[in-house]
DNA sequence: GCCGAAGTTTATGTCAGACAAATAGATCAA
DNA sequence: TTGATCTATTTGTCTGACATAAACTTCGGC
C-alpha cells in the first residue's frame, strides 16, 4: 500500500512550521528601521525568500500586504520600491504597530494625542446627541469594569479601551469607528508609557464618569467638555511618562 | 534549435493578460454587494479561481489584500468568513471605493461630511499654528490653479481635492495626512454630486481664500471658523446632489 | 444508549518550478 | 547624436504537489 507514495517529491523538511503574518512583520520592521529607506529599491523577491528561508510565494504573500498597506510599490523589471513615508496608510492598525517600533515614537505619541484631542470630543457630542440608550449602556459597562479594576493598571487598560472604543461606536459613523481601531491600538502601544505612574490611571476615573453622565444626559457640549478635559490630563501623563523613559531607557 | 521548447509543459494561453488589483475588486464588490454577508463563509479558493478563470495563487492574493484591509479572515478547514462591517477598515481608500458602490451612498456622503467638519476645521486650525510657509505656499499654489479653472467643474475639482489636502499636509501630522487620503478618496467619489450644479465650486472660491489667508496671517481660531464656513456650505451643496440623484436616478 | 478517542475529510498554508509580460538598460544603425 | 531594436532581469501568473489544521465521522468501551 505505500507504493502510492513512491511518486512523492518534496522532501519532508521538518521544520516547516506556518509562517503566518511574522513575514510581513519581518520585512516591514525592516523597512521601518531604515533598512531600504524611502524611494529605495528593496531586494528580489528570489533574493528575500532565500534569506528568509521561505518559497518566493510567501514572501510575495508579505510582500503584496505591505503593498495593500500603502508602503510599497513594484513594477517589472524595476522592482519593489518603498513609497514615501506620507503616503503609508498610517491609520492601519499594522502600519501603526510597526512604526511604532521607530525611534521616535514620542512624536509619534504627541501626534496620536492630537488626532484624539480631535475626533474624540467631537465624538463625544455626536454620542450625547444621537446614540440609543444600548450604546451608552455599552459604555458604562467598560466605566463600571474600569471602576471594579480597582488601583490594578493592568486590569484597567482593556475597560478603559472599550470606554473610548464605546464612545466613538456610538456615533454610528463607520468612519470613526474604524478610528477606533487606530486609536486602540496606538493606546495598547502607548500603554507602557502610562503605567509608570501607578495610581495615575484610576485618578482619571472621575472624569470618566462625567463624559458617561454627560451623554445620559443627552447633553453634547458638556460630553465634549468633559472628554476634553479627560484627554487634557491623559496627554500630562504621557508627557511625564515619557520623560521619565527618556530617563531611564528601556 | 526548436528542440529546446519541446519540453514545455504550459499551453500558450493568449488570454492570460495580468489581472492585477482588479481581481481583488471584482471579490470585493461581491462581498459588499452582499453576495456573502457577514459572517458568511466563501467558497473554497480552488471554487473562487474556476470561477474567475485564474489559478488559486492570483485568487489568494486577492484574498490576502482583503484580510489586510480587515474584510475576511481564513482558517484552514473552515474557509474564509466575511467580517463584521465594523471591523472593515473604511479609512482604507480601496475599502471606500468598494463599499461607495453600495445602496446607501448618501448616509456614507453624509458620514464623511461629518468627519470632515471634525477634522479639517481643527487641521486649519494647526496649520494656522504651526505650518511652515513652504506648506502655505503649497496651499496656496492649489488656490490659484482654482482660480485659473474659472467655472469648469472637471479642471475645479483636482486643485480643490490638492488645497483640502495640503492642509492636512501642512499640520505635519502623519495621522491627519493619512486621513486626508481617505478624505480625498471619498471627495474623488461624491465627485459627481456636486457637478450637478454647474455654479456651485466657483462660489466656493471665496471661502477658500477666507481660508488660505487666515492660515498666513497665523490666525487659528479664524482659520478654523472659516473652514467651518466652507464645509457648511459645501455639505449643503451635497444634500442639494443628494436629492437630485434621488429625483433622477442614474 | 452515551461518550470519548481515533481516523477521515477538506479547507487553507507552503513549497517548487516554469512560463508570461513588461521594461530599464545596452546595443546598434542612420 | 539620436532613434529603434535587442537583451536581460524582475515582477506577475500558472500549475501541481505536499503540509497543516480543524471539523466531521466512526467506532469501541462503558
Amino acid at each position: 500500500m505505500s507504493d502510492q507514495y513512491s511518486s512523492k517529491i518534496t522532501t519532508p523538511l521538518p521544520g516547516r512550521r506556518r509562517a503566518g503574518p511574522s513575514v510581513a512583520d519581518a520585512i516591514a520592521l525592516r523597512v521601518v528601521g531604515g533598512e531600504w529607506p524611502e524611494g529605495a529599491v528593496l531586494p528580489t523577491e528570489i533574493e528575500l525568500a532565500e534569506e528568509l528561508g521561505l518559497a518566493r510565494t510567501s514572501v510575495r504573500e508579505a510582500l503584496g500586504n505591505l503593498k495593500a498597506k500603502g508602503m510599497l510599490v513594484s513594477r517589472p523589471k524595476t522592482g519593489t520600491r518603498v513609497l514615501p513615508r506620507i503616503q503609508w496608510n498610517m491609520l492601519d492598525e499594522d502600519v501603526l504597530r510597526w512604526c511604532w517600533s521607530d525611534q521616535n515614537r514620542e512624536r509619534t505619541a504627541l501626534h496620536l494625542m492630537q488626532l484624539r484631542r480631535i475626533v474624540e470630543p467631537a465624538a463625544c457630542d455626536i454620542a450625547a446627541a444621537s446614540a440609543s440608550d444600548s450604546d451608552i449602556a455599552i459604555i458604562e459597562r467598560a466605566y463600571r469594569a474600569m471602576d471594579a479594576a480597582g488601583a490594578d493598571p493592568v486590569a484597567f487598560a482593556g475597560p478603559d479601551l472599550e470606554f473610548h472604543r464605546g464612545i466613538l461606536r456610538a456615533t454610528g459613523n463607520p468612519f470613526l469607528i474604524s478610528l477606533g481601531a487606530t486609536i486602540e491600538t496606538a493606546l495598547r502601544l502607548s500603554f507602557e508609557l502610562s503605567t509608570r505612574q501607578p495610581g495615575a490611571p484610576r485618578k482619571g476615573l472621575p472624569m470618566h464618569r462625567d463624559v458617561l453622565d454627560a451623554i445620559w444626559a443627552r447633553k453634547p457640549a458638556e460630553a465634549r467638555l468633559a472628554m476634553e478635559t479627560l484627554l487634557g490630563v491623559t496627554e500630562s501623563n504621557i508627557q511625564r511618562g515619557l520623560s521619565a523613559v527618556a530617563a531611564s531607557p528601556p
